[in-house]
Parts: C-alpha cells; structure tokens; sequence
RNA sequence: GGGCCGUUAGCUCAGUCGGUAGAGCAUCUGACUUUUAAUCAGGUGGUCACAGGUUCGAUCCCUGUACGGCCCA
C-alpha cells in the first residue's frame, strides 16, 4: 500500500470521528426519486408552477461537485440515471447540519438527500435540500472533474473509478449491454433456442487455437477452458434442437492486442436445414438490425451496413495481388514463392490452402473496409466444415470483415461422421507434430455424427468486436470492464 | 517474442542543455445566500516508476527491471 497523501489522511480522519458518532455505514435511507427520471419529468418547466405543486423527493448518489457561497451552496449529485443540482441553504437544514455535515462533506461521498423540486434562475431543475445524510464516506480523492481521467492503464485497472468519473464509459457499457440485448432478441424471434454449453471441457474442440489448462482435483483430471462452444452446440443440434444460440465466453491461450483478450465473448449460433448462405443471409439482417442499415463511422472511416459484398477467398487474392494468377494459385510450390516475395511466412510444410489462408491474412484482409463475405476456404484450413460440392478442396465456409477486420465465420456443418473422424486424425497428427493450436479427436462428437446430425449450418460472432465496431472503440480493452492486465506491484499484498 | 515510445503532486500536464521541481483542478484557511470548470485572497502537498552505473553532484546521461501504449510476428 502506497503511504497515504494528505487528502486520503484527512478523509480517514473524518472516517474515524464519523465512526463515533453512530453507524457509519448505514443501510436505512431509501430514495424516492432517480435524478434522470425527474429531468424527464420536470425539466424544462418554469419554476412558479413547479414550487407551487411542491414536488419532495429523496435522492442518494455520489456527491461530484460542489460551489459554497458562505450560507449556501450548490452541489451535484450523481446517481446510476445522471445528475441532479442540490441548493443547499444553513437555514434549511437542522440545526448545526450546515456547518457540522455538509461543510465537512469530501468530493466523492456517498449521501442522501431530501428536499423540494425548483427550477434556479439559470433554468436548472434543481432540489433545495432540507435533509442531508452521509452514507458513505469516500477515502480517495477522485479525479479532476475537467480532463477526469484519462490515463488508459488507470482507467482499466480501477474500472471503478472510470465509471465514477468518465460519462462516456458508463455510456459505453450500457450501450454493451443493449447491443447483447438486441442480438438476443434478434435469434430469439427466429425460434432460437438459448442454452449454455460447457465451458470446462475435458477434450477442447471447435476452433484451432491453444486452450488454458487445469486440473479437477476430485475427479483427478485435466480440464481446458474452451476455446470454443462449437461441438457441444452441435450435439444439441444432433439431438434435436433445431436452432440453438449462446452467447457466452471462450478463452484462448495467445497474446495481449488492441484485439485480443484471452477470454472474450462469443455468439454461437447453429440452424438445421440451413446452409452458409443462408446464414450470410441472417448475418446481413443481424447487422443491418444492429446498425440501422446505415454507413457508420469507425476509427474515421465510413463503413456501409447498405451493401455486403461477397466474393471467394481465390477471387479476393487475385483481385489485391497483381502478381498472382489462377495458375499460381492452383500450384504449392510458385504459390510458396510468391507468398515469400510478399513477404509472407511460408513454412516449407504449408500446403495451398495454408498458403492462400497466410496470403489472405497478410494482403486482403485490412483491405476489407466495407463488409464482405470471404467464401470457399479450403477444406485444409476448415476441420469441421462441410465440403463443397464442386471441389472437394473447398469448404462451403464463409468470414465476414469489416473494418479490415473478422468479425463473423460460419459454414456448412460436416455432418458426415467418417469425414469428420477422418480430419480429427489430421488435426490429432498436427498436435503430436507440436502443433498446440491443432485439434483433439473427440470421439464423443464423432458418435453423435454416427448418430445422425441434421444437414445444418452454424456461425460465431465475436462480440467484443462488434461492440467495437458499433461503439468506434480502437481498443478491445475499452468494450471489456475489466480486461487482462499484468498485476502492478503497487496492488500486490495489503 | 521483436522494435519504438511513455511513467513527474490525488488528477491533467509543463519543466530541468546535470546544480533536490512548477501550473491548473483537487485539498486546507479566510470572504461570499442563484452557482454550475463559481469567484476573490493566502497556504499545504513530490522517493520525478524501481534498481544499479557515470559524476563533486542524477528527476535529467547510461544499463537493467516493472507496468503501460503503438507497431510488427
């Protein structure tokens, strides 16, 4: 703990009188009123009618400014709906609470008021109080009230006191909550069931990426967090749940970025009789839900929800790569070559379907500015997708980008239990060659093909990118209330 | 993992071509009964991220460490 300042010393000081003098942290006042609500109510209403219909409210919040004048003063009060102007006058109060309570009242204290509706001649609807009680006292000094606080560290180690001060936060994470709300009423209405699939799994599947490990200590086995929700959702779909969907965290053992946390938020979602078209189909009505069908600006560029392009992933390399024809796409070794002049990391065991795949990544993908379907991956890339009925090397998978960025990937479910089991045994062979992102065989998963899983197709969304997009946040540490961070020395011990 | 940049008062930031640091807000004292970045007068507040090195002397130069930011992988 960092030797206290001045400030904090002082406020500890009238912590301990306060504690003397009764309960210091009293959980008996009850407001009446939300600030927002009574701006809604009675905003912008003269004041000789309002006084006239003597309207007494109860307030309790966060005391966030205050302007004494001797015998009077204004204050701010902020609650969860806004703010609301306290006028505070020594003769309205009980006797000794002016100078004895109010006076000694810190920036940041929790408090409760009573008083009376007024509008003040500069046209603020504003409470003169008659009754003022501290209900908590605040022991740290907040930030200053005109540039609040900005330093991005500070900001996502002590969310806390980001919310307390910076609107626009608090703003943001209600937009979050709205953005979730919207996407689930959106599948909701389309007779999507909602459920909740493992997050602990013993054999991790459903995307390539490296899994957190742990250990159950009864069961006295290794656990992984899932990466993705993927294979247990179409279990639900092999069962009879013809249209599932989860919103819900996946965790992945990788780096830190601006777009990267180890855990973040995933929609999944899964529809029988469907194929990937039909859910670029959805996925365009899902957004232009979201977005209003509109341009949008994100990160100062105009994004337009009113088109979505779709071109395959071969067309979409011929198009920003001048050099490369079909001829050279089709061939491992002049592909290999031509990836390395642009400056691609071409490893000598990379087939063409990880080539175009690290070609893509490296010249088309930022280039996606406006959303477009990428389709027809290779099936080398594409472990749990359908084949393409026209080339065997394809998948019937689709990405969607925007902003240069992905943001969706869905497929063709691979229904068919002895492909499946047949590219389980690749992935498996990748991950004894070391690779810790390859794919286990789940043999569970596999039986539920032989079972039977209707034809069916399913996609995820990232949500903390799309609550990017939708809010123009540059980081996803900004959409995250509390993202990943190293632990700073000063918050180690007590 | 690599490169570049940052870390100074509670907050937002200046600054010192190496001689122990400033502003605004906050805070304290005083004045003030319609202010709203209140105003006026006067104060307090600093391990200049941390640890070494160079130097008569380091917040400043050098090295390392921690944490963060941006870019790359």
């Amino acid at each position: 703990m960092k030797p206290q300042n001045e400030q904090e010393a002082r406020r500890r000081r009238k912590l301990a009188a306060w504690r003397g003098t009764g309960d210091a942290y009293p959980n008996d006042f009850r407001p009446t009123h939300l600030a927002g609500d009574l701006h809604l109510d009675h905003g912008g209403g003269d004041n000789a009618a309002l006084e006239k219909a003597a309207v007494t409210v109860k307030l309790a919040g966060r005391l966030m400014a205050r302007r004494a004048m001797g015998k009077a003063a204004f204050a701010h009060l902020q609650d969860c709906s806004g703010r609301m102007q306290l006028f505070i006058r020594r003769q309205d109060l009980p006797g000794g609470d002016y100078d004895g309570l109010f006076k000694d009242l810190d920036i940041g204290d929790i408090i409760g008021v009573g008083g009376v509706l007024f509008v003040t001649k500069t046209g603020e609807l504003s409470v003169r109080v008659n009754q003022l009680r501290l209900l908590v006292k605040s022991l740290h000094p907040l930030p200053e009230k005109f540039h609040g606080l900005s330093d991005a560290e500070t900001r996502h180690r002590r969310r806390y006191v980001d919310l307390i001060i910076n609107r626009s936060t608090r703003e943001l994470f209600r937009r979050r909550s709205a953005i979730v709300e919207q996407v689930r009423r959106f599948f909701l209405r389309r007779g999507f069931l909602e459920v909740e699939t493992p997050m602990m799994q013993a054999i991790p599947g459903g995307a390539l990426a490296r899994p957190f490990v742990t250990h159950h200590n009864a069961l006295d086995m290794p656990l992984y967090l899932r990466v993705a929700p993927e294979l247990y959702l179409k279990r639900l779909v092999a069962g009879g749940f013809e249209r599932v969907f989860e919103i819900n965290r996946n965790f992945r053992n990788e780096g830190v970025s601006a777009r990267h946390n180890p855990e973040f938020t995933m929609l999944e979602f899964y529809q029988a009789y469907a194929d990937y078209r039909d859910l670029m189909d959805l996925s365009e009505e899902l957004l232009r839900d979201l977005t209003g069908g509109k341009t949008l600006r994100y990160q100062g560029r105009d994004i337009d929800f009113t088109s979505f392009e779709r071109m395959t992933l071969a067309e979409s390399l011929l198009h920003h790569n001048r050099e490369l024809n079909e001829k050279i796409l089709g061939d491992a070794e002049q592909l290999r070559a031509a990836a390395r002049r642009l400056g691609v990391d071409a490893g000598d065991g990379d087939g063409i379907g990880v080539l175009q795949e690290k070609l893509f990544e490296k010249t088309v993908e930022h280039e996606l500015q406006n959303p477009t379907f990428i389709t027809a991956f290779p099936v080398e890339v594409s472990p749990l997708s359908r084949r393409s009925d026209s080339d065997p090397a394809l998948s019937d998978r689709f990405e969607l980008f925007i902003a240069g960025h992905e943001v969706a990937n869905g497929f063709s479910e691979l229904n068919d239990p002895e492909d499946q089991a047949e590219r389980f045994r690749r992935q498996a062979e990748h991950k004894d060659a070391g690779d810790a992102e390859a794919m286990h065989y789940d043999a569970d998963y596999i039986r539920a093909l032989e079972y039977g899983m209707p034809p069916a197709a399913g996609e995820g969304i990232g949500m903390d990118r799309l609550v990017m997009l939708l809010t123009d946040a540059a980081s996803i540490r900004d959409v995250l209330l509390f993202p990943l961070l190293r632990p700073s020395a000063a918050d180690a011990g007590s």
